[in-house]
DNA sequence: AACCTATGCACCT
DNA sequence: AGGTGCATAGGTT
């Protein structure tokens, strides 16, 4: 089931499979002609986003499900222990894993879930890194602002 | 085995 | 400070 968010930052593609959330991705294509169908995890998934962006979103307790290799989960699971207002570069998210700061850029790349695993808190050890695979632009821009709402989160 | 990187770092202005 | 170049490591297909 496929929903859309319009978030202040842009809109965005919430992916359910009934159970669980499965996709949460910035989606800048036109999807004015989509309409949201009533369901309980687009509500609780709103709702959740809702807070977020009014700054005072709680730890998450959405349920979501993430599709990948076990490097990238490990990955993910990393951003899931940074809390807002905190960031890691790539290279200590590779310290940990026994990776490297390359490697650990590849799988942020590929989260299926912005925000809600926060992969825009893994940052360059020089400067702000990239994001949804991007160096510079508007996504650059929304991950500058995801980072300044963490800010907010954290006070 | 080849093909990529959302890096890091050294070395420059 | 900020920019450029490239060496490297590891993941993915």
């Amino acid at each position: 089931m496929i929903n859309f968010y319009h978030s202040p930052l842009g809109p965005l593609k919430i992916v359910n499979d009934n159970s669980h959330i499965v996709g949460l991705t910035w989606c800048d294509e036109p999807n004015d002609h989509i309409v949201n169908d009533d369901n309980e995890l687009f509500a609780q998934a709103s709702k959740w986003l809702d807070d977020y962006f009014s700054g005072k979103a709680a730890k998450t307790d959405l349920p979501f499900k993430l599709k990948g290799t076990d490097f990238q989960r490990r990955v993910w699971a990393q951003m899931l222990t940074i809390s807002a207002g905190e960031t890691l570069t790539y290279g200590e998210v590779a310290q940990r894993l026994n990776s490297s700061a390359r490697a650990v850029g590849g799988a942020c790349r590929v989260n299926p879930v912005v925000i809600l695993v926060p992969c825009h808190r893994i940052i360059a050890a020089t400067g702000i890194g990239g994001y949804a695979g991007k160096i510079a632009g508007v996504m650059i821009d929304r991950k500058t602002q995801l980072l300044s709402y963490d800010q907010g989160l954290s006070h």
